[in-house]
RNA sequence: GGCGGGUUACCCAAGCGGCCAACGGGAUCUGACUGUAAAUCAGACGGCUCAGCCUUCGUAGGUUCGAAUCCUGCACCCGCCA
């Protein structure tokens, strides 16, 4: 996945690429920045805090765009947050709950895997992985209040828009996420000086924090750094993008099946379909061009979406899958004759799908509920009486009818709505 | 430390002793329409062994035949003063 990776050839520098792609909302001196890059690879990062099990789309996003940097021979440094997760950044409406430390850790072991998939290890430029734990953990309380903050002056601190719109709303902010901009400008002057970092990345939403690590080098070490932020992403209609039943699109396939990541973006409004081959794949601009105008001749084809859900897809979750996505999308999806779907083909369907084991006879409510495709019995019983759940394309009428027929004697689809599709897998069969 | 205000379901937000599983809006889900789109319309939206039952209105007690609604302690949040 990683080799098959290209920067579009036609953009002199890849800052203009990344500009082109909507990538840069915010930016210290760009022109400086340029410069800079011209003159050579740099050194450059972007944290992610483990404030959940899984990154999500908009991590995706940072994650991407440091690729496309190293993809231009610059050295990324990807840092995951064991010291800044365990405090949290502040969010705009309310403080958060504090995870526990052992939550954290493991949190960080699978933020960790995941990062490293999406960068290369090898070459001129590896990736290198680091925790900002390493270099807080050991660090006294009087230490920090002495050595690194002096260096901030809380007006400047209270002008961030993060803690702005904290200190406006009812929910007030405590002195420990207050402090977050603190040890996020500490990581970027301890990558500056360990590793000669001098550009971080990140959202938009972080602009403060990013700032906070540029003027703390400034003000220590002398020397200029760079940042910018990324936008942050809303769809057509205004909304954040990458949330779907009001929760995060997860990177982890346990989290979001691989289909439902699939369908995600099979989904997309016509509208979002450019921005978003723009900022999520590598496509080059003839060919988003070229994808954009295809949706606009002919919508209903979904040729724009189509190409989106398969790069996307194929870059999380890899071309295997993707491509077995793509199958059970074709198979199952609508309302079609399952029984003329080679069953091999079902079975692998399936197994991208959330799925289970269950000899026939298993009532499709609780089937329905062990998939996960509802939350309860009682929203079973609801989503059968509102006619939405059928077994094999067949409409069932109560909860507790049976899962009998199995197609070629292994799999039973099951479908809730239009697009919600899960299986049940005969183990013997 | 003092005084005042607040804590309701995913979010916002009504309710101020029985008619409250709790008004309304948003989000979400299902159905119709469609292009697996948008917009629109209709229904659903705490849980369960669902014509009934059970558990919710920060938390622990109390008053009452009966509390989300009254009283007390505790926790947290906001504001003003020190």
């Amino acid at each position: 996945m990683l080799a098959e990776q290209t920067n579009d050839p036609s953009f002199p520098n890849v800052l203009d690429e990344l500009e082109w792609r909507g990538l840069v909302a915010v930016s210290t001196d760009l022109g400086a920045l340029r410069e800079r890059l011209d003159d050579g690879p740099i050194t450059f990062y972007c944290g992610f805090d483990p404030t959940a099990a899984s990154l999500h789309l908009g991590n995706l996003v940072q994650l991407l765009t440091l690729r496309r940097l190293q993809l231009a021979g610059n050295r990324p440094i990807a840092l995951v947050g064991g010291a800044t997760g365990l405090i949290g950044d502040p969010k705009p409406t309310a403080e958060r709950t504090l995870n526990d430390k052992g939550t954290v850790a493991e949190w960080v072991q699978r933020i960790r895997g995941q990062v490293s998939r999406f960068l290369s290890d090898e070459g001129e430029n590896p990736v290198r992985l680091v925790n900002n734990l390493d270099w807080t953990g050991q660090l006294s309380a009087i230490d920090l209040l002495r050595e690194v903050g002096k260096h901030f002056r809380v007006n400047t601190m209270l002008s961030k828009e993060a803690v702005q719109a904290r200190l406006r709303s009812e929910a007030g902010i405590s002195y420990t996420e207050f402090s977050y901009q603190v040890l996020q400008g500490l990581d970027f002057l301890e990558l500056f000086r360990r590793y000669d970092c001098v550009l971080e990345t990140g959202g938009q939403d972080q602009w403060g924090n990013l700032t906070a690590g540029i003027d703390l080098i400034k003000r220590v070490e002398g020397a200029p750094a760079h940042a910018f932020g990324t936008p942050i992403i809303t769809d057509a209609t205004g909304k954040k993008f990458g949330k779907s039943e009001g929760n995060a699109v997860w990177l982890d396939p346990e989290l979001t099946s691989p289909y439902a990541f699939y369908q995600f973006w099979m989904n997309v409004d016509d509208r979002d379909v450019v921005p978003l081959l723009k900022v999520f794949t590598f496509l080059h601009r003839d060919r988003i061009a070229e994808l954009g105008e295809l949706t606009q001749s002919a919508p209903q084809r979904r040729e724009g979406q189509r190409a989106l859900a398969w790069e996307v897809t194929s870059l999380v979750h890899g071309p295997d899958v993707a491509r077995a996505v793509v199958d059970a999308s074709e198979a199952l999806f609508g309302r079609g004759d399952l029984s003329s779907v080679p069953v091999e083909t079902l079975v692998g369907a399936a197994r991208a799908l959330p799925h289970m084991d269950a000899e026939p006879g298993l009532a499709v409510g609780r089937a329905l509920n062990v998939t996960g495709v509802v939350k309860s019995a009682s929203e079973a019983r609801r989503a059968v009486a509102q006619g939405g759940v059928y077994v094999n394309n067949v409409k069932m009428d109560s909860v507790d009818a049976p899962v009998e027929s199995f197609l070629g004697g292994r799999v039973a689809v099951l479908r809730r709505g239009k697009k919600t599709l899960a299986a049940v897998l005969r183990p013997s069969a």
